[in-house]
DNA sequence: TTTTCAATGCGTAAATTTTACACAAAGAAA
DNA sequence: TTTCTTTGTGTAAAATTTACGCATTGAAAA
């Protein structure tokens, strides 16, 4: 490198792009939403490049946009993964060769399956609201549930595992809900969240006593019915406290 | 995006760096590495790209390598930056002219100074054992103490404070000394490491019990003379059990 | 209509963890 | 020899975390 510049630059990494794992809450479960490529089984992550008057967490937004229909859902970079075989865990190459019977020979063509670095995000959005839609290479949009996740392509099921973790760090010293659950809800699904996330279970009483000491929930005059059994109050967060309890941090110490 | 691929690509990011924060601790005080660009009088943290056979992991060792003279350091990803203007925090326009001075006009056309996105990590080392070692842009490579570190170039100085974000964060998760303090050391000097990392005091005591009680540190039947009092026992970390504890984690609860 | 069953609401005591705190001894410098 | 700074050491109080049981509700089953 220290002679030619020029030369050196030619033998560094030219490209970035960015992956999100997308995490709802349903049925108990926590889910990930994924995509099916065109012409193939495979799965991946929703990902995409970063447009040159954009920053990262811009071009995270624009690619949640398009792939659920929602504009303000909560995202975190965690990890940018800079392997140099993270194309090459699992079979591209018949990959390739599928895609291009859809999209015709060559189409690839130096443009994707070469070697890129690719900042990981995770989001957090409230399941109900999301409209999965695939994108130009994919055909088909939909969540998973995490236990079930398949062999995914490149090294995206690295990339959901490390999601994972940069989760439950994140439930361990922020308030987590407000992004997942639906604007009402009730303690026991409030619980749920944390033991599906943090794969543990909770005291119910203990539960309640902590998540009641951060100020940042409300509860209301409603109870859910339906059930067979006691019907429970429904809870809705204050905004505004939860927001300052985001910033400030809480230490969830069960 | 949809209709013209090659179009659209054309259109993002080529570029991606990386970027260190080297630490290294010293008479009480944390220590950064910087680096002055020739013919100037700016700043900058070491930095460079990433080789194509090479992983963003082995790019940053490489780059510590010939920083410091060292190899097996501490070194941990903590952020990538992503922002537009990231190259126009300071005043880059007048930067380009002086090295153009040194370099020759042109010289950096279309291969430094553009937008890129760089991963940062942070790196932690034996301040003694380092031997700082400029790069090609540069005329000088040395320690400055974090509370003295000037304006520097691009977004660097947000890039420290993060990174002493993920520090302390590390600090308050993982044991940590062995990679930042000699073979061996006194109780005091460790206890003044954590103070100086999160900014905080701890009670003598109370600091020495919780150590101990992660049992990584081996007390030896030295002691440190030559002060004008009562001469400290010497500690040394009992790299087994150390690494072990990496990997588990440790709560610093203080 | 009554009974059953599963889930909810609620408070206190025990265990553990964290914090606070003081005095005698060492060793160089004055 | 005295002074001064820093070290080594343990216990009690406070705070936090964990463990735990019973009466109530409401739909479903009998």
């Amino acid at each position: 490198m220290e002679h030619n510049l020029k030369e050196f630059f030619d033998k560094t990494l030219k490209e970035v792009s960015l992956d999100c794992t997308v995490f709802g809450f349903h049925e108990g479960e926590l889910k990930v939403l994924l995509l099916r490529w065109k012409g193939t089984d495979e799965w991946s992550l929703p990902g995409g490049h970063i447009l040159l008057d954009e920053s990262a967490d811009d071009a995270a937004n624009r690619i949640l946009t398009q792939r659920t229909g929602l504009n303000d859902v909560y995202l975190q970079q965690f990890y940018t993964f800079g392997n140099v075989n993270r194309y090459v865990y699992h079979p591209e190459k018949e990959l390739l060769q599928k895609l291009e019977v859809t999209f015709g020979k060559g189409f690839f063509e130096g443009i994707i399956f070469r070697r890129v670095v690719s900042i990981g995000y995770f989001a957090l959005v409230e399941f109900a609201q999301v409209q999965p839609t695939p994108d130009w290479f994919t055909d088909e949009c939909r969540w998973w549930s995490l236990a079930d996740v398949p062999n995914l392509l490149f090294d995206h099921n690295e990339m959901i595992e490390r999601a994972l973790k940069a989760l439950r760090q994140r439930t361990r010293n922020h308030p987590i809900g407000y992004n997942l659950l639906p604007e009402k809800f009730t303690m026991p699904e409030l619980q749920r969240l944390y033991e599906t996330i943090l794969d543990r279970q909770f005291d119910r009483r203990n539960f309640q006593k902590l998540l009641m000491s951060y100020d940042i929930l409300e509860r209301l005059d409603e109870k859910r019915v339906g059930a067979a059994n006691k019907s429970p109050y429904l809870y809705r967060f204050v905004k505004e406290k939860y927001e300052a309890a985001v910033l400030e941090g809480v230490s969830f110490s069960m």
